[in-house]
DNA sequence: ACCCCGGTATGATTGCTGTCAGGTCCATGT
DNA sequence: ACATGGACCTGACAGCAATCATACCGGGGT
């Protein structure tokens, strides 16, 4: 992933979160745009009720906000949900890049077409109703391959189950391995 | 939205298509990007048992297939779902415009960093259980509102439910307007 | 004035999944 | 060898929503 790389070259600023801690909160001034290396942090909205609307999970390897580089302040919090460790760098460095340098400007444009590709789909999955639609669903996108043992866990927090779910899922496809898919119309 | 009316501006080529007409097919070249005027077109991939996976459906005034711009050829297919009129223009005048003029490639990146994020909360409203938690998301983001009477079906479909469920959920709170919300923790 | 259609509404039933509660297996560390 | 923890696995149960069915209502067309 170049991109990442690229932007990682900018800055060599790391920084810590304990977990709970915030990275940054609603209203702040955008000064820099957060690469998640370890751990995992949660953009959030909280809301009138007290309860907390979830906007991104940024995992390991992730960029956090995108929007937020066009944005001079932030609209929502980050909360670091487990010890996270970040790389920060300065939001002005980045839009001087994307204007000034048309192949990064690509290469970003492209991270988010992938991403909000993905993410559509993730949507689309989501969207069906049951545990059987959504793994035919995961598969067909995935080489219509059984997810490997030992990340079961994340696929399932992925399509929008409980573990116990997949779980039966996969035990029935096992005994009945023809009678998946199919619904044609 | 300047983006859209910019992408317009490019060439005056208007397409028909008929209900269930195929604007692309998985492995042709990508000549044109489509902006969808009236009508639903949606991005499907085809599986091997004969379902179908649906990975954008793009409503009217929406870009059709934001990843294509960067892709030699297509990787699924586009068909329209009702008789759908786009606004076609060339993939290589879009790259063009992309490169040497960064405040398009800016506003081509807000663009895709928006939608990024509207799709990343929609996706996080369908993994949440019940009808009330989602349609609590739902108004959180669109000001702690209710969805305007007309277009309820709309919203039900938004938020991955059936009309039924949405109608109830709506009546309960109409009986009982002050137990919504508060899941605090 | 009438019909028709789409959206709204609500009852009844069924089925799937979430949850809880147990249990096995295996890799790791001591 | 033993303990530990995490992932896998399955049974039982309850709850929520999808679905089917029916009905009301309001606007547009004739």
């Amino acid at each position: 992933m170049p991109l990442f790389d690229r932007l990682r070259a900018l800055s060599p600023s790391e920084r810590e979160f304990d977990a709970g801690a915030l990275l940054f909160r609603r209203g702040d001034e955008v000064s820099m745009l957060h690469l998640v290396l370890d751990g995992e942090a949660h953009l959030v909205r909280h809301r009138a009720d007290g309860g907390r609307l979830v906007l991104q999970r940024a995992a390991p390897k992730t960029v956090l906000a995108e929007a937020s580089v066009f944005s001079e302040r932030y609209h929502c919090d980050c909360v670091a949900v487990v010890p996270t460790r970040t790389h920060a760098v300065g939001r002005a460095a980045v839009r001087v890049l994307l204007a000034e340098d048309s192949a990064f400007a690509e290469s970003w444009a492209l991270h988010l077409a992938h991403e909000l590709q993905t993410t559509r789909l993730r949507a689309e999955i989501l969207s069906l109703r049951t545990v059987r639609e959504r793994l035919d669903a995961w598969m067909a996108w995935n080489g219509d391959r059984l997810p490997p043992k030992g990340i079961w866990n994340m696929i399932a927090s992925e399509i929008g189950t409980s573990p116990e779910a997949l779980y039966r899922e996969l035990a029935r496809r096992r005994k009945h391995p023809r009678e998946q898919g199919a619904d044609g119309a």
